[in-house]
RNA sequence: GCGGGUGUAGCUCAGUUGGUUAGAGUAUCGGCCUGUCACGCCGAGGGUCGCGGGUUCGAGUCCCGUCACUCGCGCCA
C-alpha cells in the first residue's frame, strides 16, 4: 500500500463497501461523544467521516488530535445505516473504521480556524494565509483562478497563439505608473525597472516575424491599491497580433471571453459581437469610459433647456461655461424628500459641486427647480428626458468634465440606491475611438490621452491637418459590469509618424530616441502592422467568482501598504548587500509634531 | 498625501443619557456522553475596551491626537 493514501477524501463511495482502504488529510472537524468518536478528514478533494469506538486501538489518539493536524489513517470503509447518511457529502453513505491512526504533523492553537464561515480581520488572514487558502471559499476561487487560466491558454493556442515569455528585468519608461526599481549591481547608480507591462517586447515580438503573441503576464507597478487594484502585481492575458485591423483583435477575443464566462459563470453574458461605444457618447451617456450597461439609466445632457432659464444657478454658471447633465431616476418621484436630499448630500461629501433634483409625484413636478424654472420649460425638460409620472431626475451642473464625471457617479449611485441593477449578467462592450491627445490642465501643454503607441486613426494626414484635441486614435478598451477588463490598440508602426505623435505632445526626437530607442529602431527595419490588448487576469476571475475583492482571487496578495503579512516584505537588507549595490538609504524627514 | 468607515475576550458581536465587579455566542482547557455531521450537557480560564492625552467626582461611552485594517479620492501610458 501506499505510504500516505490509496484513496482521496472524495473517492470513496457505496462500491468500496468492505475495502481496506489508507487515507491522508487534515483533521477538520472532531465531535467526540465520549465513547464514539467522529473525525471529518479532509483534503484538496473533499471529506470523509472516519469513525473511532471506544474499542478502536487509537480511541485515546483521536480524542487527543487537534483539529488541522495532519493525520494519516487505515481503516475499513462500511456503509452507513439509512439514518445516519450525509445526503450533503459525496462520501456521505459512507464511513471508515479506523484501525491505525499516524500524526503526520499535529497543528497547535489556530489564531484562525479553518472550519466555518466566520469572517476573520483581514490581517489575520494575510499573515495565516495558508489557513485561510484551506477554507473553501479561497481555495475554490484559486481552483477557479487556475481552471480559467488554463481555460485560456488553451483557446489561445488553439487559436494559433504562441505563448512568449518576456524579461522581467528590463528599462524604466518614462511615462505610466511608478516603476519598480532593482538596482544594477554591474552598473552603479543604474537600475533595471520591473515591466507594467511587456507592451515593447510583444511589439518587438511582432517585428521578428512570429505574427501571434500571447502571455499570461506578470505586470508590476508601484500604485496604490483599490478593492480591485492588488498593489505590486497582477496579471494579463497579454495578446499581439499582426496585419490586423482593429476588427480582426475585436474579432480574436471576444469568443474567448465570451467562453470563459459562459463555461466558468452560470450569470447571462452578452453574445459576441460586443457592442461598441464611442468614447465620446460613453461620456455622455453613462459619464465615464467604464459603464456599467446592467444599469439601465442613461444620462443626457439638458444644457439648453436651462440655458437663460428662471433657475438662475445653473443659467448663471451656464454663461460661464458650465453644462448640465440630466440622470434619471426611473420611479424615485415615490421616495420621500430625503432620498433627493441625501443623494446630494452624499455628491457633496464626495467633493462634488451637488446635484439638483425634481420629483414627479402622480405626475405633479417637485422641487426647487421645477418651481424656478416654469412650467413650460419643465415640461419640455419631462418630454426630453421621457419621464413617467412617479420618476425624479437629478442634474449635475459644471464644467463639462465635472459635470459628466458627477453625473456618472451619480447614475451609479441611483441606479445602486434604487435596486436597478441586476446581479445576474455580464455586459460587456468595447469602447472605441479614444482621443489620441488631450489637454493637460496642470502643465498646459497637450499630452497623449492613453496610449502614445497607438497609431493616429488617419495616419500622418491626419496629425498635420487635424485639430491634434479632435484626432481619434485605433484604441479601445473592454468593460464588463463597469470593471475595466482591458485595454489595446492598433500600434504605430511608423517611425515617422511616431516621431511627429511625440513631437506634437512635446517630445523631441531625442528624447523619443532615447526612451524608446530599441523599439523605434525596430521599426526601421521592416515592421507589420499590428496590434493586441491585454485584458486582466484577476479582474476576471474577481468577477466570475463574483468576489467584491480582487485580494479573494490571488494567492499570496499584499495588504493596501503593499506589504506581504505573510513573508514579511519589504524588508531591510544587510549592509553589505547595499554596499554591493554602492547605494544608501536616506531617512524620511520626520513628521512636525506639535507640542 | 487627503477624506469616510471600523477597532470591546483568540474570533463574531452586545454594552442604554457618562454611573456597581464590562457581558453573550464561539474557540481553548477540564469533566460527562456510543450515531454525530455547527453533536449535546456541566464547569473553568481568558479583557490596559487599539494606543496616548484631555474633560469629569466618575470614561468602553464625550473631546483632541495617534496607530492598525479597510473603502474611496489623488495616482493608475
Amino acid at each position: 500500500m501506499h505510504a500516505f493514501r490509496s484513496h482521496t477524501c472524495n473517492d470513496l463511495r457505496q462500491a468500496n463497501v468492505g475495502d481496506t482502504v489508507r487515507l491522508s488529510g487534515w483533521v477538520h472537524r472532531k465531535r467526540d461523544h465520549g465513547g464514539l468518536l467522529f473525525i471529518d478528514l479532509r483534503d484538496n478533494y473533499g471529506l470523509t467521516q472516519l469513525v473511532f469506538d471506544v474499542d478502536s486501538a487509537c480511541f485515546k489518539d483521536a480524542e487527543a488530535v487537534r483539529a488541522e493536524s495532519v493525520i494519516r489513517i487505515d481503516g475499513r470503509v462500511k456503509a452507513r445505516t439509512q439514518e445516519t447518511v450525509n445526503a450533503e457529502l459525496p462520501t456521505g453513505e459512507v464511513e471508515i473504521y479506523v484501525d491505525e491512526m499516524e500524526v503526520l504533523s499535529a497543528a497547535g492553537d489556530l489564531p484562525m480556524p479553518v472550519f466555518g464561515d466566520v469572517e476573520y480581520p483581514e490581517d489575520v488572514r494575510l499573515k495565516y494565509r495558508f489557513l485561510d487558502l484551506r477554507r473553501d471559499r479561497l481555495h475554490n476561487n484559486i481552483i477557479l483562478r487556475a481552471q480559467v487560466i488554463s481555460e485560456l491558454r488553451r483557446l489561445m493556442t488553439e487559436q494559433g497563439f504562441n505563448e512568449f515569455q518576456t524579461p522581467i528585468l528590463t528599462a524604466s519608461s518614462p511615462e505610466g505608473a511608478r516603476d519598480f526599481l532593482v538596482p544594477a549591481r554591474q552598473h552603479p547608480g543604474k537600475f533595471y525597472a520591473l515591466p507594467q507591462a511587456p507592451q515593447q517586447f510583444k511589439q518587438l515580438l511582432m517585428v521578428s516575424g512570429f505574427d501571434r503573441y500571447f502571455q499570461i503576464a506578470p505586470c508590476f507597478r508601484d500604485e496604490d491599491a483599490r478593492a480591485d487594484r492588488s498593489p505590486g502585481e497582477f496579471y494579463q492575458l497579454d495578446i499581439e497580433m499582426s496585419f490586423v485591423t482593429q476588427d480582426d483583435v475585436f474579432n480574436a477575443i471576444e469568443p474567448v471571453l465570451e467562453e470563459v464566462f459562459k463555461k466558468f459563470s452560470d450569470k447571462k453574458t452578452t453574445p459576441a459581437p460586443f457592442p461598441r461605444i464611442p468614447f465620446k457618447e460613453s461620456m455622455l451617456k453613462y459619464g465615464n469610459d467604464k459603464p456599467d450597461l446592467r444599469n439601465p439609466i442613461e444620462i443626457q445632457d439638458v444644457t439648453e433647456i436651462f440655458r437663460g432659464s428662471g433657475f438662475g444657478i445653473f443659467a448663471r454658471m451656464i454663461e460661464e461655461g458650465a453644462i448640465v447633465r440630466a440622470i434619471p431616476a426611473p420611479g424615485a418621484g415615490l421616495k420621500s424628500r430625503k432620498f433627493f436630499d441625501s443623494t446630494n448630500d452624499w455628491s457633496k461629501k464626495e467633493g462634488y459641486a451637488g446635484l439638483g433634483y425634481i420629483n414627479i409625484k402622480e405626475g405633479v413636478p417637485g422641487g426647487p427647480i421645477a418651481k424656478n424654472l416654469g412650467e413650460e420649460k419643465t415640461q419640455e425638460l419631462i418630454d426630453t428626458l421621457g419621464l413617467g409620472p412617479n420618476d425624479g431626475v437629478f442634474f449635475a451642473c459644471d464644467k463639462e468634465a465635472g459635470a459628466a464625471k458627477l453625473a456618472g457617479v451619480a447614475r451609479t449611485k441611483v441606479g445602486e440606491d434604487l435596486d436597478l441593477i441586476p446581479n445576474d449578467e455580464f455586459k460587456f462592450c468595447w469602447i472605441v475611438d479614444y482621443p489620441m491627445f488631450e489637454y493637460d490642465e496642470d502643465n498646459k501643454k497637450i499630452d497623449f490621452s492613453h496610449n502614445p503607441f497607438s497609431m493616429p486613426q488617419g495616419g500622418m494626414e491626419a496629425l498635420e491637418t487635424q485639430d491634434p484635441l479632435e484626432i481619434l486614435a485605433y484604441q479601445y478598451d473592454i468593460v464588463v459590469n463597469g470593471v475595466e477588463l482591458s485595454s489595446g490598440a492598433i500600434r504605430n508602426h511608423r517611425p515617422d509618424i511616431m516621431v511627429k505623435a511625440f513631437g506634437m505632445a512635446g517630445y523631441s526626437e531625442e528624447v523619443v530616441e532615447q526612451e524608446f530607442g530599441g523599439m523605434l529602431n525596430a521599426f526601421k527595419y521592416g515592421a507589420p502592422p499590428h496590434g493586441g490588448l491585454a485584458p486582466g487576469v484577476d479582474r476576471m476571475v474577481m468577477l466570475l467568482a463574483d468576489e467584491p475583492n480582487i485580494r479573494e482571487v490571488i494567492v499570496f496578495p499584499m495588504n493596501q501598504k503593499a506589504e506581504d503579512l505573510m513573508m514579511n516584505a519589504p524588508s531591510t537588507v544587510e549592509p553589505k548587500q547595499l554596499r554591493e549595490l554602492y547605494i544608501r538609504t536616506v531617512e524620511p524627514p520626520k513628521k512636525e509634531t506639535s507640542e
